[in-house]
DNA sequence: GTCTATATGGCGATAGAC
DNA sequence: GTCTATCGCCATATAGAC
């Protein structure tokens, strides 16, 4: 039922693939310690192998080392638990794009820039995943969640864009650019990790998203500039 | 088993929707006239209606109006029914893609950023169709219908992104751009489709999209040119 | 080539013991 | 909170009649 949040608040770094709290002290006595966290570690790792199609609580269950039943629990159907693991994606996801503008230097393009390599690498390195996150329709009761941290996303890409952009710029403006700019690194990642082709040379391609971006965003300023 | 092409070889023009050859003449005095081309057809709109996640021979076999144990006449298996669905898809895009360069005049960067914004109106009109042909893992036996349908898609595009790169670019210098300008095209399609809200605006984003890949052009000729 | 019928298996979800 | 057991559903795929 998403009783508190299953992610962790500290930033992660790009390589670390941890994504919710994986033992947070128990509080009683319990078999796990906190087995809604469990599922949703689980339930992101197996939609990183199996993609959405491949995923099921039953799964989930399983690699959480507990029966099929034990996740209804927890979350009410497949859907709750889906949105779970999706939400938990997205800040994740949201942390290391914070990261990695960080990391940037203090160029405004270049850590706007640096978001899209970072999306990428991100992708790659936690394939199917991210398509839950944009592809799925999550219904009305199950949508919140999600929607909360694709919000904390935004809010995110829209500063680091804000400031890429010329003083003054409209709020629409700049919801164009970030739009433009996930969509992009978004279709790259996809495209990449759509084969079944390890992801070797990630850095490469996270370099590649980089640069196309820089090139879209030199080019959106050219045009604004007349 | 992909026994010829359920394909139209006819370029078809961006609205039509046409994919197979609806109703080739009979050979023989069977019940359907082409069944396989039936099914392909029913197993797009079935795909566009509700995703990978959604299709199964048993509704594809309803949908054409025959029983769940005919299309295995037709075709071995699951995946071979998919594979040829995602073939059919990528020979239609293909078309569109053409067809909307022919359209955009003489001005090569305009030709190719026509593409974009093609690329996005098809995805926004047949939906989930398309994450198919790039996020879905096809057996080695029926990647080959796949591939064959990607190599004439680069083609294409291959050939316009050399029209619109200073004479003499490497082919990975063109290859790389192809990559860059397909990803952000699908990028800002699938985000777009993502969510359950109707395809209205299509026009609008599809003039966006080729915007942004205008963008993108103007950026990257910059660069190159130092 | 298409049908009816069926074997097989997985998944979602619930009931009730502990 | 977790387990075992189970129901119902739907899908893939096959067997054999026509």
């Amino acid at each position: 039922m998403l009783e508190g949040s299953y992610i962790d608040e500290t930033t992660p770094r790009p390589g670390e693939r941890r994504i919710g709290p994986v033992s947070r002290p128990t509080r009683r006595g319990y078999h796990h310690g906190d087995l809604p966290a469990v599922l949703v570690r689980e339930g992101v790792a197996l939609l990183a192998e199996a993609g959405v199609a491949g995923f099921s609580v039953a799964k989930v269950a399983a690699r959480a080392g507990v029966s099929s039943a034990a996740p209804y629990r927890h979350f009410p159907d497949r859907e709750a638990l889906l949105a779970a693991c999706a939400a938990a994606i997205l800040a994740d996801l949201t942390g290391v794009l914070a990261w990695a503008a960080e990391q940037a230097g203090p160029d405004p393009v270049e850590r706007l820039a640096a978001t899209a390599g970072a999306y990428a690498g991100y992708v790659l390195g936690h394939r199917a995943g991210i398509d839950l996150v944009y592809s799925h329709d999550f219904g009305v009761t199950h949508r919140e969640a999600v929607h909360e941290q694709s919000r904390r996303f935004m809010d995110v890409l829209m500063k680091l864009a804000a400031d890429a952009l010329p003083a003054g710029t409209s709020w629409a403006g700049v919801a164009d650019l970030v739009y433009v700019h996930v969509s992009a690194a978004h279709g790259y990642a996809m495209l990449l990790a759509g084969g079944t082709r390890p992801p070797q040379n990630v850095e490469e391609h996270a370099a590649r998203a980089t640069a196309a971006a820089r090139d879209h965003l030199t080019g959106h300023l050219a045009r604004l500039r007349g």
